[in-house]
RNA sequence: GUGGGUAUAGCUCAGUUGGUUAGAGCGCCAGAUUGUGGCUCUGGAGGUCGUGGGUUCGAGACCCAUUACCCACCCCA
């Protein structure tokens, strides 16, 4: 037997369905906020995660589904969507267009090589949004509305936390300021954490490690070390935030592990979901465009894990609805079969069942397949040109010509 | 990459200190006055006990290896 690669999962049944809930109610959603939808090659060439996602991050470090195809070009599966809708963006030249706004929507599958555990799969989906063009703060808090209202209409339980990471301004010399603190308590920290210092010192600053928390509460903060701009900017958020009556916490050990965040960084958590408990995050880009050979353009996004969120997704119950068509001799399955063409065509949900059986068989059937009409044709009916009609619901049967069905 | 747990029917799981024909529930199929669903009752099909070695008179149970899944670290959505 053949089974799917590790990590991987098939969408069948209700998953397929719940994944289709949460795509089209938060593709609803934004396309109100004026998104648009956008839909990139899943295999990029492994330079654009490079530059954009950042060569110190796990993600490109040691995460990727990487190869030379055919054609001898170093590509990888996307490990996330921004970078993909970042270079659309500049391939279509929409950088030049200053002062414009850009809005767009997408969804679908990313790839990561990291060991399976419950929320992490090597190919999962998210659901992601991306903002061109607009500086205003008050984009940052939008998108958080907008992904409240996602959640809220999913009936999924959150809380948000906030960050602001600092510009090119204040983040270069907060981080020396971090750095030389950390040297100081280096001996003291643990082995993770000496290792960090360097590779990404604003990490040490969520150790799990007791001992180093209790170190590290000396330690600087970003929020107290924020440029007069950056500052203003996190303050209006929140004051955005509280108006919105949106509940939020600030963390100010809350920090993206992609290189490309500036400035608004937030998170989106579930308490029910286990170790892998966060279910959205994004940030704000304002380099990134650059970075990729772009015109300057401030931009900010986020995306959703969908599989995280999947099992707290409270879907509307699905009712019966369409027909199930059988007949119970064998000469009455052409009727059938053009009768459910013409429904078909007409719009209408049909089932067929080619075998004949009793009406006892075909009742269970539609039963089986959620039905709301089981039609079929039986001695009597076939005789006259009719169709014995049931609708499963109200219970009530009839027998009707068959053009008339 | 590191650690722990699990692997028996389509699904969820029982299976006593190793001992005859490996069980249950759900699901599936067929019946319960010949054309009336969901409930109930009866019967039936379905398993080389993850795979490969080993210990033993004898292994689903014990040992080793291997693979897969699950959970956690790590990382992140």
């Amino acid at each position: 037997m053949i089974n799917a690669l590790r990590g991987m999962k098939d969408l069948i049944f209700e998953d397929a369905e719940r994944y289709r809930y949460v795509t089209e109610t938060a593709a609803k959603i934004a396309s109100n906020y004026g998104f648009e939808y956008i839909e990139t090659p899943i295999l990029e060439e492994t330079r654009l995660f490079r530059r954009s996602v950042g060569e110190s991050s796990d993600i490109v470090g040691k995460e990727m589904y990487r190869f030379t195809d055919k054609g001898g070009n170093d590509v990888c599966l996307r490990p996330e969507g921004t970078a993909g809708v970042v270079r659309a963006f500049i391939q279509a030249k929409l950088d030049r267009q200053q002062g414009q706004k850009y809005r767009f929507f997408y969804f679908g599958p990313m790839f990561r090589y990291e060991r399976p555990q419950k929320g992490r799969l090597r190919q999962f989906h998210q659901f992601g949004v991306e903002s061109f063009g607009e500086k205003s703060v008050a984009e940052d808090f939008t998108l958080i509305q907008m992904l409240s209202d996602i959640f809220d209409a999913l009936g999924i339980r959150y809380s948000v936390q906030i960050n602001s990471l600092g510009c090119d301004a204040c983040r270069p010399p907060y981080r020396e300021n971090l750095v030389s603190h950390l040297e100081g308590i280096r001996e003291e920290l643990c082995e993770d954490c000496r290792r960090r210092i360097e590779s990404n010192p604003i990490r040490v600053l969520d150790c799990k490690n007791e001992h180093c928390q209790e170190l590290l509460s000396e330690a600087p903060r970003i929020t107290h070390n924020l440029c007069d701009d950056c500052d203003r900017d996190f303050q209006q958020l929140q004051d955005l935030l509280s108006n919105a009556r949106i509940p939020y916490r600030v963390d100010p050990n809350l920090v993206r592990g992609l290189d490309y965040y500036t400035g608004t960084a937030f998170e989106f958590v579930s308490d029910e979901i286990g170790a892998q408990s966060a279910i959205a995050g994004g940030g704000r880009y304002d380099r990134l465009v650059e970075y990729l050979d772009g015109r300057p353009t401030p931009g900010i996004g986020f995306a959703i894990g969908i599989e995280r969120i999947m099992e707290l997704v409270r879907i509307p119950e699905k009712e019966r609805s369409g027909w199930y068509l059988g007949t119970m001799i064998p000469e009455g399955i052409d009727s059938i079969l053009k009768l459910a063409h013409k429904k078909r065509k007409n719009g209408e949900k049909v089932v067929v069942e080619y075998s004949p059986k009793g009406l006892k068989g075909h009742l269970k059937g539609a039963d089986k397949v959620g039905a709301r009409y089981c039609a079929v044709i039986g001695e009597d009916e076939w005789k006259n040109g009719s169709i014995w009609v049931k609708d499963l619901l109200r219970k009530e049967e009839k027998v009707i010509p068959i053009q008339e069905a």
